[in-house]
RNA sequence: GGAGAGGUGGCCGAGUGGUUAAAGGCAGCAGACUGUAAAUCUGCCCGCGCAAGCGUACGCUGGUUCGAAUCCAGCCCUCUCCA
């Protein structure tokens, strides 16, 4: 069952990306044969996307490593309606124009992942807005909707889950997975797309949309879904102190974007690096071997591969370097985020500025709490003005979070 | 259209006139222990203010009351059953 023939289904299978394959043995023996194009859609919901979202990138980047074309197909049309996939209740809807900016907003971040360009193995970016923003609703009705039952549609998780939890569901967001399924009809025919991948929440929309090319055009096309990845504890990947882990790096600093990985649970290290990083299998086993405290040397390297590969090698050297300065030897790195002290300015600004705390009143909190240290010393005044000097002052929330005053 | 049930802080979920900024749990943050890990224990967990205090908050709008998340009226939304 393992031993596939194609390159593309051996390297997703020997790096762990692989959930559910709809027919593995006939999408091995195509991807053995000839260049295969698939695709993955991305919401538009955000200015940016996050590291929930990386699985999919990496797995697009695997497509392009052994040879086919990746398709990024960014979700302008689906985005109006909202995915109803794991939520209970219904998002709000967004406007033409902030999809539009979120777009272009996320365009850039794959070009760190994918080769773009015209060759045959060249990715490709399509917006399902160019097909789905002129249906015509009785054409469409007729030719796509007789290929759906309700009956069926309604034993779907995404629909299911949410009539069980007695969550109301919209007829718009009830017709999002028609509109998915008909986007892979649509590539099937645009781009002779054959292979549709995603998150394992997705697995019932893509098996709609290969249904539906194979009832209407009759041409056989594919799916295969990741496992939804968790850390070890459980929790769905992708939060940190600061939130979400966004992959924008004016969303989030390319150092926070390394110490995310830094701070992956001992138990993760290795699927990580399988699934984050290009690092060969070998290496990674050599890794992920080591033990106890030296169980930190691979995190490092996870960390500096991964934000390697979005922010490019030298922001990540750069990150390590300040982590290593700023952890190992109680300095401080160039990295650090830094927060203009002018004249003077208050402890509590400077939490609240450089992002530690969320308010005043969480940073007057956490001093009582002993918390926050000015050059490595407690300080316990919440009313206490800071002056840098020439040399930055380092203020520390906690063990993790150190920023710099500088004037 | 009719009848019931319901809408509480990021989430779940108590609370049916005052001592309720609202129990408890989850998530989160911090402290201890460590290895920037996990587990565990402890503290914190709406905003502003040095503080006394003030401002907001229990679907919306009004009302009753010295006082409302709690009572009343209207409206909006959801669920279930019936038509």
């Amino acid at each position: 069952m393992t031993s596939y023939k194609s390159s593309l289904l051996k390297l997703l299978d020997e790096r762990g990306y692989i959930h559910q394959v709809t027919d593995a043995d006939a999408l091995d023996a195509l991807a053995a044969k000839e260049v295969v194009p698939g695709y993955i859609g991305f919401d538009a919901t955000a200015p940016s996307l996050h590291v929930g979202n990386l699985v999919s990138i990496m797995l697009l980047r695997r497509l392009q490593q052994s040879g086919h074309k990746p398709i990024v197909v960014m979700g302008g049309g689906t985005t109006k309606i909202g995915d109803p996939s794991g939520k209970d209740e219904s998002r709000k809807l967004l406007t033409h124009e902030t999809i539009e900016a979120n777009i272009a907003s996320i365009r850039r971040c794959f070009e760190r992942f994918l080769t773009f360009g015209d060759g045959p193995a060249d990715a490709i970016m399509v917006n399902n807005d160019e097909w789905l923003g002129g249906l015509e609703y009785i054409p469409f009705l007729r030719d796509v909707g007789r290929h759906f039952t309700i009956n069926r549609m309604l034993t779907f998780d995404s629909v299911k889950l949410r009539l069980d939890r007695e969550q109301p569901m919209t007829f718009l967001e009830f017709n999002y997975m028609i509109l998915q399924a008909y986007d892979f009809l649509e590539l099937s025919r645009r781009a002779q797309c054959r292979l549709q991948m995603g998150g394992s929440d997705q697995w019932g929309n893509i098996v709609n949309g290969i249904e539906l090319t194979r009832r209407i055009d009759g041409t056989e096309v594919y799916g295969v879904t990741t496992p939804l990845i968790t850390t070890a504890d459980g929790a769905k990947m992708g939060k940190t102190a600061a939130g979400a882990v966004w992959l924008n790096p004016d969303m989030l600093s390319p150092y926070d974007y390394w110490q995310f990985w830094r701070n992956a649970a001992d138990a993760d290290v290795g699927r990580f690096l399988k699934l984050f990083t290009d690092l060969p299998l070998d290496e990674i086993a050599r890794l992920e071997k080591l033990a106890g405290a030296d169980i930190n040397q691979a995190k490092i390297v996870l960390a500096t591969e991964a934000t390697g590969l979005l922010h490019g090698g030298e922001a990540a050297e750069v990150a390590a370097e300040t982590a290593r300065a700023t952890f190992a030897e109680g300095r401080t790195g160039a990295d650090l985020p830094t927060i203009n002290a002018g004249d003077g300015i208050s402890v509590l600004a400077a939490l609240t500025g450089l992002g530690f705390c969320a308010s005043n009143g969480e940073a007057k909190r956490k001093i009582a709490e002993g918390a926050v240290r000015l050059d490595d010393v407690t300080i316990n005044d919440p009313g206490l003005i800071l002056k840098a000097g020439d040399e930055p002052l380092k203020l520390s929330l906690g063990k993790k979070r150190h920023g710099l005053l500088v004037k």
